[in-house]
DNA sequence: GCCCCTAGGATTTTT
DNA sequence: TCCTAGGGGC
């Protein structure tokens, strides 16, 4: 996370107020040591402890030192025990930054914050421990987007939906968006749910939930949405945590969803009256009262909130709630007792809300005041991070944006080096500038570690990751596909999770014919069927098919065998400890000798990963523990501590700073990105510029944006504009240089750096030499390719961008980056497309067709199986779900 | 049942 | 341009 009051750079004294007069020293001196070096606000907010506190932490002010604090404080004033305080952090990386952070803080005082974690872990946690309620067993697997997508393919195929009209990535992604907004199916907006399939939106959501029961699982969207749910149903268990829960502290508020929002609110309720229903007690729903400053209709999913349904039960604030600054909410009407407010502290920043796109509401922040009436706001506006220059780059930036609480970032650093704004002629030369560049900065003694390059889209990252590899600079990608989404990752944990929760059919589905068994599409198809006929697990629809004739007897004999296997292995877990287990499955059921087998090169990497999954397995106590977290909480670990340059997302920057951040790219359509906007309109924009705001804040000391006026997009070349968000730089705290990749238009014979080094106005970007080129360019219609007929400048040249070739080679990506080569589904929709229809019970001597044995007479009846005198097969054993009577 | 090849699609961002 | 799913051939 941010690494607030980290003492200031270029040797200038300590400006934090405490180290100011005598009477500060005093005080800080007479006060314990975590209250120390807090500058005002920052102690205001650490020490206020009662009631609704919204701390309105801008960029670099110090927000998850005032919250490591604030725990602090409550614990060392004795107001909550540890297990008491509720703290939710949006990624696991800030609670783990903050669990760190407070150890040092209180030395192992702390035996750990229970209850300090991702609003998602928590949400699991509390859904385990009452299962049963919402209709799961507390070992419930939590499926990911990749479980998510193929069940819901299998679902769109029993319905006859054709998925390339209507793609299961799609319904995934509304479903996801329901859930965000806290909407159960019976609640989404019927206009709503009918956009997908011809109107059967809602009723496959339906389909998918009931699904989930079945298989025992939850998506991330459960983890919330059914936490939810459980309280509103079961308010006795809701009140149990409303009392646990002393505390609430909310990290990153800015980016919390409806769901988020409405599981935070039923916490923050003071618990109601045993055996009152809620609804009852607080009649209160939240209206909707435009915040003011906010653009009208930015966002169309407001509204949702408003809806009585999501609603009634937590209302906090009724209707028309005063604003009311300084006094307590009086009880209201309808309240049987008075009803305090919670002592709930949020902490966020609404100029650095990046995720609306994932449903977070900026409005959660910007309505905190009307939503807790009573509300005490602090602002940190200190910034301790950047230099002046920076700042006002940034401050100035997001100024642009209408929607904001506003604040207004100082620092008492000094200027320092302008923000420079480079633009280059391709996205090549980019590349190379920006390695130069690291070079020069290495040279003049920086870290690498201290040098990172922010992109917008990940597809940017690779130019970079080729230039590297050229240059022999070491860097290291940030975020990028996580440990656990790799493909044999995947396949091991699903034998474990086969193990360990025998109804997880998406697990046992994934790995039956994994390493191959002979066991291929149409074994599983039958499978499927019987399964679904009789309502059981597939695991158990298998079991009872290897006591028939069904399958030929190579199937038969493989699937008998598997299931033998995972017999053994169920037993063997009691006895065997989960890594020794883990290991005797991967040996035994012939999937690490697969990957010993396979001569590709990424082989060895893959056996690798599943040592290390091993290994990691020995911090969970059993497989169960483990299992629960391994979705939540499992980060790809960076692990190296080389020097080497960061290469990430601006999204996953957030909560990062470094001395040297280069961000390219900055041109219109990819930055602001054209999908947002066509999407989202202003509201997009306005994300798109809060994502600028956030990149330029990442930077300490030197912020370098940069431009290209061609890039390849989906392998075709486009000019591009640079990107408005230029032209809203404030020209004195930028320079614009030119770029030094040097081998494009930019050299001697043509437009040299000394040109343009001393513009006094930044008036438009679109002045900059890069763009005068590309204008010029594309009035000889892109065909002069590079303009004055410079040959390369000393650099490696690459060919003309219009060609298409490239000059260097792109096999080598960065360690652990390699694309998944996952085995090969099984079409798992059709499998479940072709069951229909319902068998009735059978007696002997019925007559009955089956499709592969054809016609003939019951003679046994052993429950499900039946024996049947073929007429020309003979007699055999099938499964009474495979013939029907004639 | 498995493998190879091809055509078409996709490209934000992630718990 | 690259990747993936899906179809067709063995």
């Amino acid at each position: 996370m941010t690494e607030p009051n980290k003492l200031p750079h270029h040797g200038v004294p300590d400006h934090q107020p405490a180290a100011g007069g005598i009477a500060a020293r005093a005080r800080a001196a007479a006060t314990p040591q975590y209250l120390s070096g807090l500058n005002p606000e920052q102690r205001e907010a650490v020490e206020t402890l009662d009631g609704p506190v919204l701390v309105l932490a801008g960029a670099g002010t110090g927000k998850t030192r005032v919250l490591t604090c604030r725990i602090a404080h409550i614990l060392s004033q004795g107001r909550a025990r540890p297990g008491e305080i509720l703290s939710v952090t949006f990624t696991n990386k800030a609670a783990r930054e903050m669990k760190l952070r407070l150890g040092q803080m209180l030395g192992q005082a702390v035996e750990g914050m229970p209850w300090l974690g991702t609003f998602h872990s928590i949400g699991g946690r509390i859904l385990r421990t009452h299962a049963e309620l919402v209709q799961l067993k507390s070992n419930f697997t939590v499926l990911d987007v990749d479980d998510q997508i193929r069940l819901l393919k299998q679902l769109l195929a029993a319905d006859n939906i054709d998925d390339k009209r209507w793609p299961a990535r799609m319904l995934a992604g509304l479903i996801d968006g329901w859930k965000n907004r806290g909407l159960t199916p019976s609640q989404v907006p019927p206009g709503e749910a009918a956009v997908f399939g011809n109107g059967r939106g809602g009723k496959l959501y339906a389909a998918y939930q009931e699904r989930l029961k079945i298989l025992n699982a939850a998506d991330f969207g459960d983890l919330l949405l059914e936490n939810i749910r459980l309280f509103r149903e079961h308010p006795d268990v809701l009140r149990q945590y409303q009392h646990r829960f002393k505390f609430i502290l909310v990290d990153e508020y800015q980016d919390t969803n409806v769901a988020q929002y409405l599981w935070l609110r039923l916490l923050a309720q003071a618990p109601s009256k045993p055996g009152v229903p809620l609804s009852s007690v607080i009649p209160g729903r939240i209206d909707s009262t435009v915040i003011p400053g906010r653009a009208e209709g930015t966002n169309p999913e407001s509204g949702a909130r408003d809806g009585d349904q999501t609603d009634r039960d937590s209302g906090f604030a009724p209707a028309g709630a005063p604003r009311n600054d300084e006094v307590n909410i009086l009880p209201q009407p309808g309240m049987t007792a008075p009803n305090p407010p919670k002592n709930i502290c949020c902490v966020g920043d609404d100029d650095q809300s990046i995720y609306g796109w994932r449903g977070a509401e900026v409005d959660n922040i910007l309505r905190f005041e009307h939503d807790f009436p009573g509300a005490k706001v602090i602002r940190l506006e200190r910034n301790y991070r950047s230099t002046g220059h920076i700042l006002a780059a940034a401050s100035h930036l997001i100024a642009h944006n209408e929607g904001r609480l506003g604040k207004t970032l100082r620092t008492e650093d000094v200027d320092g080096e302008k923000v420079t704004v480079t633009g280059s002629w391709d996205s090549e030369e980019e590349a190379r500038a920006i390695g130069e560049e690291i070079e020069e900065l290495q040279r003049a003694g920086n870290k690498l570690n201290d040098i990172a390059i922010l992109v917008r889209a990940s597809f940017q990252m690779r130019e970079f990751e080729d230039r590297f590899v050229t240059l022999g600079l070491p860097y290291r990608v940030i975020g990028g596909p996580r440990f656990y989404e790799r493909a044999e990752v995947r396949d091991a944990l699903a034998y474990l999770r086969t193990i360990n929760s025998p109804a997880d059919d998406l697990a046992f589905e994934r790995i039956v014919n994994v390493p191959k068994r002979g066991l291929g599409d149409a074994t599983v198809q039958m499978l499927h069927d019987h399964a679904r006929k009789r309502r059981i697990p597939l695991f158990e629809a298998a079991r009872a098919v290897v006591e028939t004739d069904e399958l030929k007897p190579k199937a038969r004999g493989s699937l008998r065998d598997l299931i033998a296997s995972f017999d053994r292995w169920r037993a063997q877990r009691e006895v065997t400890s989960h890594t020794e287990l883990a290991e005797i499955v991967l040996d035994e059921s012939g999937y690490t000798e697969m990957w010993q087998k396979d001569r590709s090169a990424d082989a060895a990497g893959r056996l690798e990963n599943l040592k290390e999954l091993v290994r990691s397995m020995e911090e969970f106590e059993n497989l169960q523990g483990f299992l629960e977290h391994i979705s939540l909480v499992m980060d790809r670990d960076g692990g190296a501590e080389d020097d080497a340059v960061s290469l990430m997302t601006l999204h996953s920057a957030k909560g990062l700073e470094f001395d040297n951040v280069f961000l390219p790219g900055w041109e219109e359509g990819l930055f602001p990105s054209q999908r947002t906007l066509d999407e989202q309109g202003r509201a997009g924009l306005e994300e798109e510029r809060r994502l600028a705001h956030v990149g330029i804040t990442r930077a300490r000391r030197r912020a370098k944006l940069y431009f290209a006026t061609n890039r390849r997009i989906h392998g075709t070349w486009s000019t591009t504009i640079p990107s408005r968000f230029l032209d809203e730089l404030p020209a004195p705290n930028v320079e614009i240089t030119e770029s030094k990749g040097g081998s494009g238009w930019g050299g001697s014979g043509g437009y040299g750096p000394s040109r343009f080094d001393n513009v006094e106005s930044f008036g438009s970007s679109y002045s900059t030499p890069g763009w005068q080129r590309a204008q010029a360019q594309r009035a000889r219609g892109q065909n002069g390719g590079r303009g004055g007929g410079q040959a390369g400048g000393g650099f490696n040249e690459s060919q003309s961008p219009f060609s298409g070739s490239r000059s260097d080679t792109s096999n080598s990506r960065g360690e652990g980056f390699s694309r998944n080569k996952r085995a090969p589904l099984t079409i798992e929709g059709e499998l479940i497309a072709k069951s229909t229809g319902t068998t009735s019970e059978f007696s002997l001597d019925d007559r009955v067709f089956h499709q592969k044995f054809g016609y003939g007479n019951v003679v046994k009846i052993d429950g499900n199986k039946l024996t049947i005198a073929f007429e020309k097969a003979g007699e055999k054993k099938v499964v009474d779900s495979f013939v029907e009577r004639v």
